[in-house]
DNA sequence: CCGAAAATTGCAAACGTTTGCATAAAATAT
DNA sequence: ATATTTTATGCAAACGTTTGCAATTTTCGG
């Protein structure tokens, strides 16, 4: 009835002529309080129906026991997946986790960043933009010693604590493992250079080339952002002429997974045509056929590095300088149908022009 | 250097020799502040970096501009792509998004109820666990006019607002169409009935069994959690003794898939011999070969719907009774290959027995 | 039973905002 | 000019906690 029906610690202290630092205390399990009162207090709020309001404890104390998450899309495989471990690991220490979404882009991240620190959260991890090549926007955090943790699409020059995959070797494996299969003309698609891990992951590509004596060839690398429309669009340029290649290597598994349908439609065969392999093991590349040879990159694993990384610093003692380090998370090459060394000769490139 | 850093509206004040008021309202664009001092305040606030405490307003608003979003995982297609959209709306109304998950333990969803309410958010939708029958945990929302939406898995008898498919109808047309693809003898995996939406899909199938004079047999259909490894189990079963059924109506993709992959292994042929249909149209369901047939349940749409009903009692006075509404997000059969009428004639049942 | 130490409780300020009301300044009408 | 309205600013309380310090009570050795 009456509007006012929040109950509070001094409710609690009225109801039991008590003062409110000592309800306050006791409901905090502060050691100076003797245990008959705790009791007393305790019950007391149960019976009133008391929840404790976070934020008037957040603006006393200068903290929000909430920690922030920044993906470009919590609706892809591979974020998806990390998010979910760090929230669920950060919930058991009574972390909450704010998850956003940059939406892959950069304006979007930059406000995501000023508002998130707004809210006063006590930790912020961020796997940037594609497109995100100058950080300062994520200043504010270091100037005010607030943990800040990087995964992923990790910063190249910022100095802060940074969880990634091992792109140069997930590069490297990637083309060795298509030569080693016979591929001699290799293509790669990659995302856009602006987003140091496809940087990386070219490097590992062109120095297997190289340590397998093969030419590199600037045209036979697309730099675009991994969505399906642009695989196509790749699909059209790469098969609009021969020779076809005979192995790509995507950088990541929609690719994939677009290049193989494209190739059912134009009657190239994979893998005896054509080998295929994405990068990141979608759990689509597992039950397409053929099914997808990718990079695991172990999302849990990282997952719980970044959890742990803000756990380590949240309990850290402000004043601590945010040391700059770099963890590696390995990655794993699991074959499949998509790039199984051919039994029959491939057939010699087929003629047909697609579309 | 000094300790602390953090500039506050009477840091601005001081400078400019304003009372504090004035710098809230002009940060606030009140009305009556003139534009000369709005100008100055806001430079000097960027000047001295400030940023507002979220906190602090919150607790003198009573209110924290967060809503709360509880779902079972945040990595399951269909929850996943919810979230993604409710996320996005919200934050272009300037509402943080808590998106929390209770890994389908009902145990923990009684936490994050409890604890999302000490976070005062102003708001909470909620898709429930598979458990969930008694909803009272959900009572200090209801009772303290806190904007309470239910979606996708919601409560029975419970009143608040409530968003859904119309699973009723999915069972119903998931079924009549194995039945008007030649299927005699159907198998339903259904989830556990503690979960509403189940029953409501399980009524579909029988009425749709009843309408065609088809028996409905009591061991022909399964209720359990829909993973992997129940589904397996399920199809040891189902495959131990002939007759083998015709078809089989998995209420869930992940299920549909290892059935498919199952029958694969046993040389039953998907559709010839027996015609799968899952539900959820989960992105695997298209890519795999046979291609699934499932039922859309639109999850853009109903992410869409559930963010404007948050939106929508987020700006009615408090004082409003929440009304009990229900809102149906349509349904839509996706036909694919493995529900394709049979060209060739079925063979007799496989004798063979699994594994 | 006294005094000192230990254990328990209370006082009051502080965290950074917002806002009703009062006041001061400027603009307009008389 | 003065009185009146309009516009702009300031005062101070309030939101619900936590915590350093002071005050009180209890415990206990002698």
């Amino acid at each position: 009835m009456s509007k006012r029906t929040e109950k509070t610690i001094v409710d609690i202290a009225e109801e039991l002529k008590l003062s409110v630092s000592t309800v306050s205390r006791a409901l905090n399990n502060h050691p100076n309080i003797s245990t008959r009162t705790k009791e007393k207090v305790k019950k007391m709020a149960n019976k009133l129906g008391y929840r404790p309001n976070a934020m008037a404890a957040g603006l006393r104390n200068n903290k929000s026991r909430t920690v922030g998450l920044v993906v470009p899309r919590i609706s892809m495989f591979f974020p998806a997946t990390i998010s979910t471990v760090i929230q669920n690991k950060l919930h058991e220490h009574g972390y909450h986790v704010l998850i956003c979404q940059s939406n892959d882009s950069l304006e979007q991240e930059i406000a995501l960043a000023e508002t998130l620190y707004s809210t006063r959260i006590d930790a912020l991890a961020v796997s940037s933009t594609l497109y995100t090549t100058d950080f300062s926007h994520f200043d504010i955090f270091k100037d005010n010693h607030i943990p800040l943790v990087f995964f992923d699409r990790v910063p190249k020059d910022y100095k802060v604590k940074v969880i990634k995959g091992d792109d140069y070797l997930g590069g490297y494996k990637v083309t060795e493992h298509l030569i080693e299969k016979g591929c001699k003309d290799i293509v790669h698609i990659s995302g856009p250079l602006t987003c140091n891990l496809y940087v990386e992951r070219v490097a590992g590509y062109k120095d297997a080339l190289r340590k397998h004596k093969i030419a590199f060839k600037k045209s036979r690398v697309f730099y675009q952002e991994l969505t399906k429309e642009n695989a196509l669009a790749a699909c059209e340029k790469i098969f609009s002429k021969t020779p076809y290649p005979d192995g790509i290597f995507a950088a990541n598994d929609t690719t994939a997974i677009t290049i193989l349908e494209y190739c059912r439609k134009i009657n190239v065969r994979v893998p005896e045509d054509l080998k295929i392999v994405g990068y990141s093991n979608d759990p689509r590349a597992e039950i397409i056929t053929p099914s997808i040879t990718s990079v695991d990159q172990f999302p849990a694993i990282m997952g719980e590095k970044v959890a742990n990384a803000l756990l380590d610093l949240l309990q850290q003692p402000a004043t601590t300088p945010q040391r700059y380090s770099e963890e590696l998370v390995p990655i794993q090459l699991i074959e499949r149908a998509s790039s199984a060394a051919s039994v029959s000769k491939p057939k010699t490139t087929v003629k047909k022009k697609a579309k």
